[in-house]
Parts: structure tokens; C-alpha cells; sequence
DNA sequence: AATGAATGAGATTTCATTCAT
DNA sequence: AATGAATGAAATCTCATTCAT
């Protein structure tokens, strides 16, 4: 019975974690609330994670974020040499890779939201971070693909963070707002379809200055 | 005379507050950070402010959030009938509103970040909200002016709010990065681009939908 | 089951904060104090009660009190009219209200004491001053009785105040004093004979003066 | 300049120190709001006296204490084998000793007040109980006097405790409330005329039991 | 394995007292 | 002699973590 249990609680216990978590953020969590959501004592919590951090990491585990880096890579990577995304086919190699994270990120909404909009105050902190930079990396050296022999001034460096800092925080908030895959897909479109032309039309705007820039 | 000027000591109690305030936001800032960083005691704090309340409004006074407001509705109001943003004039309402609000927002630099992007606990916790809100809803207007006869739909609306959210957030984020009001601007104006570009582009995406289909 | 009954610690602690209230007052009762005679640690203190003022609520309940105000103002109220208590019968009104209201105070001693003793700072430090004010209305309305024609001047409503002050005070320190009921009724049988000798007398002194005189 | 100038401040100081224990009592005093009052600095005041402490027993002096006691034991003593109070002559040792008493506490009025009534917390605390219990034995005298051979009960001597501490009680706060000599003497003679009254009752009422009996 | 009572560190706030000038 | 800024201890309250049962 012990191993049944076991089992049962710690999903109770990731389950009430993730939504306090998705809720109230990390900081404003707190055990009591996590263990009364799941119908236990606080107590009992740290026979399963040995405290709040642990418990964070528990729900929000490397190998998801391996995994959630892995997409995000493979999908941008996809774009590679890509003029126009608009034009792209729909079985495309981006189109699959979009899929395929968007399906991921619909199986683990709340678990993509704490991760990646509710973490402040957890070890987990800079994962948006993290992944934001992965993302301006990707765009800048699409940027130099598209314009051979340019460099990225940090302006441009420093904008394409605000830009993408901007995505994943609206794409947590979409994922936190809505439940339904469709009405999140629907969403997410208008999103990227302001992204992308914004996207263009910021490499054009600094991709008529002086190309050599960069700037300390 | 007591060994430091009174005076002196106020102004590095203003100093460190509105520093600790901006580094690490109302609720997660300490007295004791904040006295540490004037190097003073947490008890002394309280001969120059009442509370932690008071010692933030004193650093971001009511004043000062006023004619924030003030400043960005004027900004908003001029823009009301125009068309097309990039074809105003060097002299237009909309570029003096502008530069007002940028050599204000440049002259309190870190007040804006922390009344706009660190609030959050505080009695200011609402005023981004409440500009958003302002943002958008111009926005919506504009998009009803433009396409006679649609309706904004909930969807829209919802990508507007992010959208909007975003800009006053990477507003805050350049005002914290940077000192220079050169690097500020030279930020913001790449932000903007991409935002307007974006913008078109939202607007044709939904324009495209059933027109007047306001969704619950 | 934890290392002790949550009842029996809420009990020593009900029974610390009861004792420490009527040892030095509402006000300068702390949480350590209350939480050292309970045996526990402060912190504790807030796992059975949200503050110093829910706890004084909870020792001294607003039922409580509304039950004592009631008591007092029925006994107040079968006083009305009469011209000798002295010679009340023993199944009067007000003998039967003054049983029930001694009964109660025994019951209840030291909430009694607390609740019009020690209250100072609490949410009814103006209890007392309430029924002070309901004894001397009473009594003036006696004078006036008896004397027909004649105003209560200023002078004797304050000496009035002063004396039922004195009354409900000795009264207070007679339950804090004494635990057993007989010699609790003896301390207040001879505070009763000598507030109503000296109330006659003070009607006495103030009837002979010129009746009409109300002084500002 | 400097002695005179500390004379004056050291008036100045005590002045400022009796109005605000007056008004709030020793604990709720404050020694900024003396050192306010008083135009000076909170530092300044260490320099007359080494604490709060200190200044309450500089406002309220030992020698000060010491002639209270003096008045009041000659007062109470001159009533030795005096049967009716009221039947006393103008000139009587009792008259004399009353009329000093009286306009000693008159000139010292706020003094009297701290003293007697304010010094909750401080090192004066026990004052009034003091000169309660001084009251108690020697109406304690008087009773045993005025019926030789009997014995004063445990619950007569608490009572009179009672009484007295009414009578100090009493007289504080009519030296509190009134300024003028004329009205002051007014309310203290109802109040006597009530307590002579009460005491003559309470004598009465405890002569009237078994003489001899002596509880613990 | 589970409980939830208990602890203790840390946050805000107040104020008597000290101390640099 | 005077200032008043500065300190630090203590009070209320919160919450992650521990521990007796």
C-alpha cells in the first residue's frame, strides 16, 4: 500500500504546487497553501521534497527544461536560411518543429507557465532568462544570415532581448489565461504574426546602419 | 550640528530606496537592504520616512505619478484620428507630447521604472494596468476607425493587452538598463518600430476575420 | 497525533492570556509574556490566534460582553423608581438581577476584571467608562426623583462619574483579589453599604444647594 | 550664561515633563514629546537627568513624597479620638492640618497628579499604594479606637484598601480635570462628604460583627 | 507514512539612550 | 552646553522547516 501511496500524493502534491505556483508566483507561495490544496500537512510535504526549492525543482524538473530547450532550439534552428516564414509550406521542417512545441507546451501549460513566468524568487529564476538569450542568439545569427557580413550592433542585441522577453512572457500569459488548446492557438497566432512583422521590420531598421557597429 | 547633514543623509535614504526598489521591486525590497545601501540603520529609517509606505511615496510621490499620467494620456490623445504614426510631422502634437514624455521619463529615469515595472505590493501596484488599459483601448479605436462597421473582437482585445503590456515593460527595462538618454532613445526607437510594424500587422490579421464577430 | 492535544494548549493558552490580561493590562501584555506562561514560543501564539486582538476577542468575546452589558443594564433598570434599596424585598427585581449579575462576575471573574479592569488599549477600553456613564444617568435620574424640580448640577454629575468609577473599579479589584464566591460577597456587601451611605449623603450635600443651578 | 541658562532649561524640562505625564501617564510618555515640549532636544534632556526614570523622580522628588506622607499622616492623625468630623470646629488641628494639606496639593497640583495617579511603569509605581495603605492602618486605628477591645476583619482592611485607593483615585483626577482652586475644593468636598459618610457605614456595618474575629 | 504543533529566523516598527559634532 | 542623527533592543507578526507522536 505504502508504494501506491507514495505515488498518489507526490502527483496531489505536483498537481497543488503547480497551480499555487501558477497562481501566486513562487515568492508568494507558501508550503501551507500547497499542502491545504492537496489535502495534506505541511509536514508531510518534506518526506516527499526536502523544502520549497526542492519542491520548485520537483515540478519544474532539468530534464523538462532540457526538453523545452531542445524544441525551442530545433525550431529556430529550422529557420535557418529562411527569407519569409509566411511563405514556408505547411509539412516544412519549421512547421513541424512549431508543432511539435506547441503540442509539448498544451500537455504542460501550467508547468511552462511557473517555469517560465512565475519563478522570481526560486532557483529557477533565470530560466526565462536563459531562454530568452538562446532565442536572441538564434535571431542574431539569422540577422547575419540574412545580411552576410554584418555584425549585430547591441542595440540591436539588447532590443531583440526585449522582443523576445516580451514573446515568452505573452506566451505565458496566454498559456496561464486560456485553457483550450484552440483559443491558446488562436491567440499565439495573432502574437507571432505581431512578432514577426515587427521582427522585420526591426532587422531592416538596423540592418540599414552602418553594418560594422557593434558597440561595446 | 550632528555629525551628517540631515539633508545628506535623506537624499542617500532617497538614493538607495529608489535603487533597492528598482533592483528588486516594492515587496521583495527590505529596510534593512535599503538602510544597509544608505549605510545607516534600519531604526533611522523611520526618523526620515513613517514606513516602508511612506518612504516609497516619498520616492515616488503622488506628484510625480500624476503628471506621469498626465504626460502619457496627452501622448495618447494626440494620437486620436491619426492615421499612419510615421507620417506626422517633425512639429505635430504627437511629437511634442513625445519628447515631453521622454525628457520627463529620461530626468526620472528610475522613479518611472519603479512606478511602472516595480509596483508591484505598492499602492501603485494598478498604474501600469490602468495605462495599458489606456493603450489599448486607443488601439481599439483605431482599429474601428480604420475598418468602419467591425467590431474589436475578444481576441483582439487580448492581444492588444500583451502587446501594450509589453511595450510599457521594455519601456521600464531600457529606463533600467541604460543611463544615457542617447542608448535610451536609441532603444526606444528600435522598439517602437518593431511595435508599429507588429501593430499593422495584428490589425490585419483580425481585419481579416468575420468582421463583426465579438466573441463572449 | 502531534506531541500535545491542540485543545489542551489552546485551553493554557486561553488560561495565560486570561491571567497575564488581569496581571498588567491589555497594553502592556506582550505576545512573550503570554506565550512563555503558556509554555510555548511566541510564533505558536499566531497558529491559534491572528494577533494580539483576536486573542483579547478570544479570551473576552463580544458575547461575552454584550451578556455582562446586559446584565448590568436589567440591574440598572429595576433600580428605576425605587426610593429605598435598603428596604427591597429579598425576591425584588433587583434582587433577582443583582444574583444573576453577581453569579455571572463569579463565573467569569477574570474576563470581568479584563474586560472592565484592564482593557486599556483593547477594543473596549470604553466599556467601563459606558457603564459609569449608565450608573450615573441613573442616579441623576434618582436625585431628580427625589427632589422634584430640582437639575443636577455639573459638580454632582462629576463627583457622580468619579463614585461609579470608584464602584465598578473596587468592584473589578474585589474579583481580582479574591477567588472564593463567599468572600467575594462579603468585600462587596461592605463597598455596597458604604457607596450608598456616601450616596446619600452626596444627594444631601448637592439637594441643599440651589436647586436650579446647572453650571456650565 | 551657562548656570542661569541651566536653570532655566531645568524648569523648562521638569514644566514639560509633568504636562506630558499628566496627560498620558509614565509609559505612554515619550521622551521626545517632553524634550518637544519643553523646546529643547531629546539629547539635551540626558544632560539634567541620567533617564526617564530619573526625570519622573526629579519631577516627582523623594522630598516631595516625603511631605505628602508628612500632611497626610498629621491629617489623619489629628482625627485620633475624634467621633464626628462634621461636628469640628473651624479652628481644629483636623481643619488646620486639612487646609494645609489642601493647599499644598493645590500648588503642586500636576505634581500630586503624576505622583499618585500616572506613574504606572515607572519606579513610582507603588507610590499611591503606598499612601493607600499609610490611610488604611490609620483609619484602622480609628475604628479599633473608637471600639476598644475589637479587632479590624481582613475583609474591614480590605475594604478600607478599597476605599482609600478610591480616595487617592479620586482626588487625582479632580486635581486632573480642574484648574481652579474654588471648583477643586468643591468636588473634594462632595467626595469627602461622601467617603465620611461611606466610612461611618462601613464601620457600622464591620463594628456590628463578631469583635474578635480576625481572619488570616 | 503521516500529522500538525512547535520553533526560530527575519520583517516592520517604536523608542530610550548614546554620540559625533 | 546643545543638537538631533544614529543605534539597538524589543514588540508584533509571518512562514519555512523540524519534530514528537
Amino acid at each position: 500500500m505504502a508504494q501506491v501511496l507514495k505515488e498518489e500524493v507526490a502527483e496531489r502534491i505536483a498537481d497543488a504546487a503547480l497551480a499555487v505556483f501558477a497562481e501566486r508566483g513562487y515568492a508568494a507561495a507558501t508550503m501551507a497553501m500547497i499542502a491545504s490544496r492537496a489535502g495534506l500537512s505541511t509536514g508531510n510535504l518534506y518526506r516527499y521534497h526536502a523544502g520549497k526549492d526542492a519542491l520548485f525543482e520537483a515540478v519544474v524538473p532539468p530534464s523538462f527544461v532540457a526538453r523545452l530547450r531542445a524544441l525551442l532550439r530545433r525550431r529556430v534552428a529550422s529557420l535557418a536560411g529562411v527569407q519569409d516564414v509566411a511563405s514556408l509550406s505547411p509539412g516544412s521542417p519549421f512547421e513541424r518543429a512549431s508543432e511539435e512545441l506547441f503540442a509539448f507546451t498544451i500537455e504542460h501549460r501550467l508547468r511552462v507557465v511557473v517555469a517560465l513566468g512565475r519563478a522570481d524568487g526560486s532557483a529557477y529564476a533565470g530560466l526565462a532568462r536563459e531562454i530568452v538569450e538562446l532565442l536572441r542568439d538564434l535571431a542574431v545569427d539569422h540577422f547575419r544570415a540574412l545580411r552576410p557580413g554584418t555584425l549585430a550592433s547591441a542595440a540591436l542585441r539588447f532590443d531583440l532581448e526585449l522582443v523576445y522577453e516580451n514573446l515568452v512572457r505573452s506566451s505565458v500569459e496566454i498559456l496561464a489565461r486560456f485553457e483550450d488548446g484552440a483559443r491558446i492557438r488562436r491567440a499565439v497566432t495573432g502574437l507571432s504574426a505581431y512578432h514577426l512583422a515587427g521582427l522585420a521590420r526591426l532587422f531592416e531598421t538596423f540592418g540599414a546602419e552602418r553594418g560594422a557597429g557593434a558597440e561595446k
